[in-house]
DNA sequence: TGTGCAACCTGTAGCGGCTACAGGATCAAG
DNA sequence: CTTGATCCTGTAGCCGCTACAGGTTGCACA
């Protein structure tokens, strides 16, 4: 049995974090103290570590809710968990496609400003593509 | 002169978003009609579409206001602004980095799912990360 | 047994960057 | 003169927390 700052402490998971997924529903809430306290068992403590390690894949939190549900629902199916895994992931290569082309954008306005100018040239650059066209 | 909707059409910047803007003071309020409708000029549109422009290369909105500001105040000097372009370039390839991390972890876990098994190896594979040590 | 402080409780508000209403005023065309 | 598009303000919601305020417990030590 573990208090909610014991758990927060073997989880690595924000005390008023932990209380949050609770509100939202994301984790069950936990037994109780005869003065109201919340009291953790071990399955507890799994549970809110699987949250962790989803949200630290990148998981949304309903996504994390989701595969949660999968996997104490004793099926443990792949064919549940692996489509919102691969949606995820393909969600990530988009942003890392998205992500280099904004770091070529920005490379080629930074690498403007080579020599000093007192008409900073990437700031130039990015009012002239907003230029007015119509 | 252009009326909300028009800049909004020619910037390509949502109506909501515009007030938001001007609430918010990355954009100085334009100029008003008797009854009280916003009116753009030339000028306004030219800076909305660099704020736009900034958002679209992942600037923070104070970033899009520091650079505006630059960039109207006659310096556009690369001494200011080079700094902030610089340091949210480093801040996309921190990014990308941590991306490509969490694509490696969730490849091999989408991985783990190659054979049907009704134990599904990658919620097993979360849950055993989140082993309890202690 | 008192006391003091750490840890807990609930509830609410804030962050960034919008978006989406409600409920009203105004404008322009038919 | 009526209709419908556009505009106005103000407020609330989204995500995933974080940070209070203001109150109750639990526990160690004198």
């Amino acid at each position: 049995m573990y208090s909610i700052g014991q758990v927060s402490a073997r989880s690595g998971v924000n005390i008023e974090t932990i209380r949050y997924y609770e509100r939202k529903g994301i984790l069950p809430a936990p037994a109780r103290t005869q003065s109201g306290r919340r009291q953790y068992d071990r399955d507890d403590l799994s549970r809110l570590r699987f949250v962790r390690k989803c949200r630290d894949l990148g998981f949304s939190m309903s996504d994390a809710k989701a595969l949660l549900g999968l996997a104490i629902s004793g099926g443990m199916n792949c064919g549940e968990a692996k489509p919102i895994a691969q949606a995820h992931l393909d969600a990530v290569v988009k942003k890392m496609a998205e992500l280099a082309r904004l770091r070529e954008a920005l490379r080629s306005l930074v690498d403007a400003c080579r020599e000093p100018s007192s008409e900073c040239p990437m700031l130039g650059l990015i009012f002239e593509v907003s230029d007015i066209p119509a």
